[in-house]
DNA sequence: TGCTGATTTGCAGTGAGTGCAAATAAGCAC
DNA sequence: GTGCTTATTTGCACTCACTGCAAATCAGCA
């Protein structure tokens, strides 16, 4: 890794910082480009280079998600199915929730909730992820899925995920606590393949 | 209805109408507010008290699809489990596709690939519904769903749906022909759904 | 016709995001 | 280190979406 690289990176995690002290203090909406920016000490007109939205912000590290979930489809093992390896790859991809000791995963959760940009923002980013799995999935299991299939399949458990967690965090008392959350995403994977792990039993 | 809302109305559609030319002919974001509403002959400032935003304008009758869809879970057959009734709901949302004569519609399926700001409402359009969609289903059938479970099962047609129509949509060499389009919705309902309705046969 | 409350509109302003060209800094050869 | 090349940073000017506010306009009704 060159010093040009260290310093982009630098800069990069110094931009997510800044952002998220500001966003803490005074919300995402009243929080400007401009402030993040001056916080982390570049130019305002620099942040575009690192993010191309104020709401990218809140999803720093896609790729590195991404790169676990497809690793973990790369390491199928013999007796895995499908829904096997999916499911484990989902897993991967939820528990890397507690990022940057949760003060960011607790903001991403607030604004999803609040701000309609950010909820777009994140069905975008799940949306594409989904996609890039299902893609993976596939390749993986040329026998026994096509690309439309696999599509489906990922879709399928994701979107019962997805639906089922936002029911159960509507019930959570405090969602800046990392404990409920994860809870509450562990009863929704449990609760929504349920169908699905029935049906693997026989 | 009063004349105002008649008005109102005419106006509102004279908006609709408005942005289809000018989204047709320039594109969506080559497309201002300003012209839009100077088309429709209104003034620039009232736009905003008819759609909240400029990717408003392609989803102009969302609330009526929900209508139609609660209203096909209401009318629920004695005979119908909840996946039935999911089933003939969801139907029912996509087939409302052509409105409009397709044009609009059309511009919709072509932005929501083009444009990330659209794709991203028309997630957030169809999560919201999705959840509406589940909230009844669960008090259709009290018996045999709760909420989370609703929820799960909605999320898991949706998302298997969406996800296998995406990857059909990538296929279909002229996305302006709804003959096409419609062929690959169906396509993907019956792909995505397979594993249920088998299950559903036994 | 005249009153009342809702709708429309212009105006001024904020802030996100972009294109461009000049300044700056890194990487590298010597 | 000194220069040269190339990538990055930055300021500037600009467009456009969107908002608050106050004045003007209009529908509805007595």
């Amino acid at each position: 890794m060159s010093l040009r690289d260290h310093k982009r990176a630098r800069t990069r995690q110094a931009l997510v910082d800044a952002a998220t002290d500001l966003f803490e203090r005074q919300g995402f909406e009243a929080t400007t480009i401009a402030q993040v920016a001056a916080e982390a000490e570049i130019g305002t007109r620099t942040f575009f280079s690192y993010f191309p939205a104020k709401e990218d912000l809140l999803f720093p590290e896609t790729d590195q998600r991404m790169r676990a979930a497809v690793h973990a489809i790369g390491t199928r093992q013999p007796d895995e199915g499908p829904a096997d390896v999916l499911l484990r790859a989902l897993r991967l991809v939820g528990e890397d929730s507690d990022d940057l000791s949760g003060r960011l995963a607790a903001l991403r959760l607030r604004f999803i909730r609040e701000v309609p940009s950010v909820r777009g923002r994140a069905l975008q980013v799940q949306f594409d992820t989904q996609r890039e799995i299902a893609r993976r999935l596939a390749e993986a299991f040329p026998e026994e899925l096509d690309e439309v299939g696999a599509a489906a399949m990922t879709g399928a458990f994701v979107g019962a995920i997805t639906a089922a967690l936002q029911v159960l965090l509507e019930d959570v008392d405090d969602p800046g606590d990392p404990a409920q959350v994860q809870a509450a995403v562990e009863k929704a994977v449990d609760r929504a393949l349920k169908p699905w792990l029935i049906d693997a039993r026989r």
